[in-house]
DNA sequence: CAGTTTATTGAGAATGAGTTTCAAGAACAT
DNA sequence: ATGTTCTTGAAACTCATTCTCAATAAACTG
């Protein structure tokens, strides 16, 4: 999987340094943060990079694709590199955490209602909210 | 359906009449109205009602179950009544309309999925967003 | 390379949804 | 009626996000 920078470099899209410290944090994101996460963490790297560029930066990846905006009602948005295959997510009530998942039936059966009710599906989302069961096959 | 004044009353839930012109609007709603449009339809019944109140009584309204609080990623959320049956929501990316469907093998497969990781589903959101397509069996 | 245009920046102001505060007004219980 | 508790509208506030703007940095142009 390429980098966030290497993916804005062959695509031709102006990577200044205040760019290149916000995509190094999403690239070394292995979770889901939000902006403000993002903003802290490329302070690291950079501190004189603002808020606005942040957001400013996070919405132009969004336009160009190569990250997600997710949202799981908390009433800010989190972020995800969209390079990671497709997948969906399962939050743990108990911790907050939110876990990945696939499914190839879900992926097809989403297709097929979206054709059933007359629609081309552009994409979907499944979000599954629950607690871990005390005989966890993951445990913890 | 019982309306959802009625449905208070039966639950001894004390309903005032600034909670009576949120709960009417609610009633009469067949979308997915925001809080703010709440207010705009509920402030037709009584225009003294406050925006203060609205949000109040959205919150208490989701509290005791009477109301479902709804995201589709637009930076605020959507209300509709809880009292429908369950059901998942496709989002018209051409006019930005949200249909509602059904499917007993999603419900199915959203359990499985659940169990398969080791959780208890408490709930889940299955959006599609999509396009209708031109020979759509909809019509429009 | 100097000069010009265009894009991006940080700081802070502004926005918008939602929440809180508070004093006043209802509803309820004795 | 009296005191207690709940609910209200108005306005202040919070928090995530967006916008404004003057300054700077890049990218063109000749």
């Amino acid at each position: 999987m390429y980098s966030l920078a290497d993916v804005c470099r062959r695509r031709r899209l102006r990577i200044t340094s205040a760019r290149m410290s916000i995509v190094r944090a999403l690239d070394e994101a292995d979770d889901h943060p939000d902006a403000l996460t993002v903003h802290r963490r490329a302070r690291k790297h950079d501190p004189r990079v603002s808020q606005a560029s942040v957001y400013r930066t996070l919405k132009w990846l969004v336009e160009h694709g190569l990250i997600k905006k997710l949202d799981f009602g908390e009433g800010r948005f989190r972020y995800e590199n969209a390079q990671k295959p497709h997948h969906n997510h399962l939050v743990d009530l108990g911790t907050g955490e939110i876990l990945e998942f696939n499914d190839e039936d879900l992926e097809m059966l989403a297709q097929s209602i979206s054709k059933r009710l007359g629609f081309v599906l552009s994409h979907h989302r499944v979000d599954l909210f629950g607690y871990r069961s005390l005989s966890s096959p993951i445990g913890k």
